[in-house]
RNA sequence: GGCGCUAUGGUGCAACGGUUAGCACGCGGCCCUUUCAAGGCUGAAAUACGGGUUCGAUUCCCGUUAGCGCUACCA
């Protein structure tokens, strides 16, 4: 048995946009695939657009990925940096006759929208054939005469596949299965730009075949060129790697994801507070089931189970409110020691970190972070709503205040609770559970009632964790301090 | 316009000829409860439409419709 060759699948993002939602699938799929089958995956960047290139998004792009937790093999290759490697093919291509040079300008897309226009708004039986058919670039057949007077005119070069005007292209596609096109479907595509520079459909090629790329695993906007790109193995002498089309994500609006959807970079995730595991969890599932009903897959389990067998056919609307829930998922199952990173560099973000207890004592933060993560959304909500847990400098919710705080007896009975807090010899749950009820039974209130108002003057929000884990975990100087402090401002109510 | 792909609740996925069409998010209700979550139980909610094939179609075929993609010297 000869070894069968281990799989290799690339990622080939263009810079010219952030790394995206879509971006991000592509690659954790081929990540997962490449993990599953223990092969490798390498990147490429696909900069070979001098117009719309930004080389300095690259790096964003990079740390994307990284956040994702997406780690490649091999690369980053860029494509600038192979120019000679197209052109090489380019040549061969056209030395053998498998393409041809031409002369022709560049088509004016300007065009491209003032015709349909016209179409639509002339609902009329206009003669006139204006949708432009894929009609065959005259270079096609120029004679050596013909070449060589344009050659010597000066006029810029490009140069053409030369697709066959009959029979039939097929390819496999691991996800959409058996796919074939008729060659006359498919137009004599330009190979290298008058530029110099190679074509999407060269360079890609040219690289898949170069790197020994096994799997192409990339978007479905990407199907319908396949045919060009398989027509161009055969014309390099080489096999077709197999084909492996996801489907697109989609905004709510069932359009493709854009801008316009808000949040639409993988970085404005992490800004936003989500964990990556979740993010990846979440990814997975947009165009990928395991087959089962299962949904909560940590890393090493979409490894194990990922297979190409489980992609869908079917565009994915990208859904906010499960994106969240799986953060509160991941914010609240894995053992508290995995989240503990997160949180703390949440803390230092917001300066809560350096001089805190949190930062003294990691048994404590532990505690605390235990005790708060299961009513937490995003890593924000540990310094926004869960702030007092951190630091005395807090301030009082006003809908706490106006809920909580309405009773005029309060200023009283929460200036008698702090003394008998500050007399307890023991500081735990059941004292201070006892202290409180024994005090709320002598004034003759419900103990609710003195449970919210010390809820708020602990905590500053009516949003907290059970009162007297609460209380135990603040220590009892803490407790008392915020009960005294919170004396003016209950008695001048 | 041409070519192609897709079509299960609002959303993401299951059911790969036979199920009371399942799970999850979201939404409603109940339980738990000192707040808010979490958790448990529960309710509403889907096979786009029309033809076939078959004893039997969500599932296979055709058409319609809709959405999306490609149709660049963008990727």
């Amino acid at each position: 048995m000869a070894p069968a060759q281990k799989p290799r699948v690339r990622f080939a993002p263009s810079p010219t946009g952030y790394l995206h939602v879509g971006g991000a699938r592509t690659a954790l799929f081929n990540w997962l695939f490449a993990r599953h089958e223990g092969g490798a995956l390498l990147l490429r960047i696909e900069d070979t657009d001098v117009e719309r290139n930004r080389p300095e998004l690259v790096d964003g792009i990079l740390e994307g990925l990284k956040w994702l937790g997406i780690e490649w093999d091999e690369g980053p290759f860029f494509q600038s940096q192979r120019l000679d490697l197209y052109r090489a093919a380019a040549e061969r291509l056209f030395a053998s006759g498998a393409a041809f040079a031409c002369y022709c300008k560049p088509a004016a897309y300007a065009g491209a929208d003032a015709a349909p226009d016209e179409a639509e708004e002339g609902e009329g039986d206009d003669e006139g054939p204006k949708t432009q058919k894929k009609v065959a670039c005259p270079c096609r057949d120029l004679s050596d005469a013909e070449r060589a007077t344009r050659e010597t005119s000066g006029v810029p070069r490009a140069i053409r596949f030369r697709v066959a005007r009959a029979g039939t292209t097929k390819f496999e596609d691991a996800v959409f299965g058996p796919r074939e096109v008729q060659n006359e479907e498919i137009e004599d595509f330009v190979l290298l730009r008058s530029s110099g520079l190679p074509t999407y459909q060269l360079s890609v090629v040219v690289d898949d075949i170069d790197m020994r790329i096994t799997h192409v695993i990339r978007g479905a906007d990407h199907l319908s060129n396949t045919p060009k790109q398989v027509l161009l193995y055969q014309a390099l002498g080489a096999a077709p790697p197999i084909f492996a089309h996801v489907p697109l994500i989609l905004g709510p609006d069932r359009t493709r994801l854009s801008k316009r959807h808000g949040a639409t970079s993988v970085g404005s995730y992490a800004e936003e507070g989500f964990l990556p595991e979740a993010f990846r969890n979440f990814l997975a599932l947009l165009g990928w089931s395991p087959g089962d009903d299962s949904e909560f897959l940590r890393t090493s389990e979409l490894v194990e189970r990922f297979s190409l067998s489980g992609v869908s056919r079917t565009n994915a609307v990208f859904d906010r409110p499960k994106l969240e829930w799986f953060n509160t998922q991941y914010l609240q199952k894995p053992p508290v020691e995995e989240l503990l990173p997160y949180v703390e560099a949440e803390l230092k973000r917001a300066g809560l970190w350096e001089g805190s207890q949190a930062s003294r004592d990691r048994a404590w933060f532990a505690h605390v972070v235990d005790l708060i993560r299961s009513r937490t959304r995003l890593l924000g909500d540990f310094t926004s709503w869960a702030r007092a847990f951190f630091t005395d400098d807090f301030d009082y919710d006003a809908e706490a205040r106006e809920k909580f705080w309405k009773d005029e007896r309060l200023a009283a009975m929460i200036e008698k609770l702090a003394a008998a807090l500050a007399a307890l010899p023991d500081w735990n749950h059941d004292a201070c559970d006892a202290a409180l009820r024994a005090l709320a039974t002598a004034e003759g209130v419900k103990a609710g009632l003195l449970i919210n108002a010390t809820r708020v003057a602990i905590v500053g929000r009516a949003v907290a964790p059970p009162l007297f884990e609460t209380m135990t975990v603040l220590g009892k100087d803490r407790v008392v301090g915020r009960l005294r402090r919170a004396l003016p401002v209950l008695s001048s109510r």
